[in-house]
DNA sequence: TACTATGTTCCACAATTCAGAACTACGAAC
DNA sequence: GTTCGTAGTTCTGAATTGTGGAACATAGTA
């Protein structure tokens, strides 16, 4: 492992988490470099462009280029670009947070966001993380997977609780995925953060592979079962359109239909 | 220079530029490296969390680290979730497509972007780049930076016509600009792509410092004499709005304030 | 089976990085 | 104004680290 390469990455990482600009003695304090050494990794982040120097006080910030690139990975295969739509119109439509997520290990990333003009007391990011195990589009994306219970622990690992409500036991989240696709719809109940619930459902690509989730969060005030069960409409209704979009295309012999209709209500 | 980091930074970039992963002798040939050192490379990478392996065809894409990184760095000190609600409302009232970018070097990025339901010519995506010379945005931003002409020509270098109407003439820009910053608002007209018009307003933060710009893009049907000027009014309120947010305040007898209410017209 | 292309492992050599010292610049304390 | 402390940058000898070639493993193809 290049050990020069692997501590150029974490000083970048580092200079990306940290809130405002790093110097030289904060980077060699931080990882225990010789000031030189730290001066040298920061130069060449700043001779590569993935860092810039404040000419006054010489410190160093992340350039633009993360942003950059960071943008291209998210919109991999334009994914991103070609559900967003949708997800406005289920935002202007449900008056509620959606959000776009893929799963990265035991973990979902937020990778778009619509807030609610109402408040929530969930407060996600772009590029954030939450446990996939916890939220709804975690639970779609997981239950869309299709993954045996030994894959499922390999992939989790120890389930920890972070609301009273989480769920800790692996037999009972593995029950709880199975239903999850029996009704096509993810639901999280306060497992979380205490006061929000949610709602996950698939999309998926032209190969059938579950990409992303779309996920609705709701204050549980607003979580009743009628209401539930009407959003949970809106969001299968999103998230078939959005598959729909990516080329996606359910065979009626093959498989059944990840979509489920029955909770819809007739309008 | 830490060549074996420049080294790696420059695989990460090729492979998140790259569309579709990319294996061991693709690095090697692309950077003229030996097998072994490219596959050294990409497993640093991958050990360090930036890149990941799939499992059954060896082949390499980066990870949603660089997303998750990106997305902190260009929500730098939250002004783009801060200025986010503003310019969702100026997309739902205007109907027109909304952008925020930021300068870097001679170039915009677009930070965060609204489409419009009725279809642009344009196609910008977050992430991306352009000219700041040819845009309503970046113009809107070189004026607020109140650069004398040196230093304008320093930042910007030659001026490259991308359209008929793009200005080439660094005097032009100048004057240009110098209107621009009068008026309070920056105009594109085809300078960019044909087709495609735009206006601009930057937007402060607390210190006074123009921080990013709020854009529209329209296309040129729909850019007439009045209809600019009343989008102009609608630009600027929002501008002027997100730089409230942003802890701005215009001192009175300090400075003029950059948002003029001239163009407005009375409801 | 032989052949080709590619991923991965190993190793000796040499080039690169490392740490410390020296020098410079800046500001605070006296 | 001088002194002291902190921090950025430059330089250099020493050795650790990365390098590229060779060898091996694997898979697909003729």
């Amino acid at each position: 492992m290049d050990s020069t390469l692997a501590k150029g990455l974490d000083v970048l990482e580092w200079l990306a988490r940290r809130q405002g600009p790093g110097r030289v003695v904060d980077v060699a304090l931080a990882f225990g470099l010789a000031r030189s050494n730290a001066h040298r990794t920061l130069q060449t982040l700043v001779g590569c462009g993935w860092a810039v120097q404040d000419r006054s006080t010489g410190a160093y910030r992340p350039s633009l280029r993360l942003f950059e690139l960071g943008a291209l990975v998210g919109d991999a295969a334009d994914v991103n670009s070609l559900v967003r739509p949708h997800l406005a119109a289920l935002a202007a439509a449900s008056g509620e947070t959606i959000h776009l997520a893929t799963l990265d290990g035991a973990e979902i990333v937020y990778l778009d966001k619509f807030d609610s003009p109402l408040p929530v007391a969930a407060y996600s990011r772009v590029g954030g993380r939450a446990p996939a195990a916890c939220v709804a589009s975690g639970k779609a994306l997981l239950a869309a997977s299709r993954l045996d219970r030994e894959a499922l622990e390999r992939r989790l690992g120890p389930l920890v609780a972070h609301t009273p409500n989480s769920i800790t036991d692996l037999d009972t989240l593995f029950a709880e995925l199975a239903r999850t696709q029996a009704r096509g719809y993810a639901e999280n109940r306060e497992e979380w953060r205490l006061g929000v619930c949610g709602l996950g459902v698939p999309v998926f690509n032209a190969r059938g592979e579950p990409v992303v989730a779309v996920g609705m969060s709701v204050p549980s005030i607003r979580f009743g079962r009628s209401q539930a069960r009407d959003l949970a409409g809106q969001l299968l209704t999103c998230a078939r359109d959005a598959s729909a979009t990516l080329g996606f295309r359910c065979r009626v012999a093959d498989t059944p239909s990840p979509y489920k209709t029955t909770n819809r209500r007739p309008r």
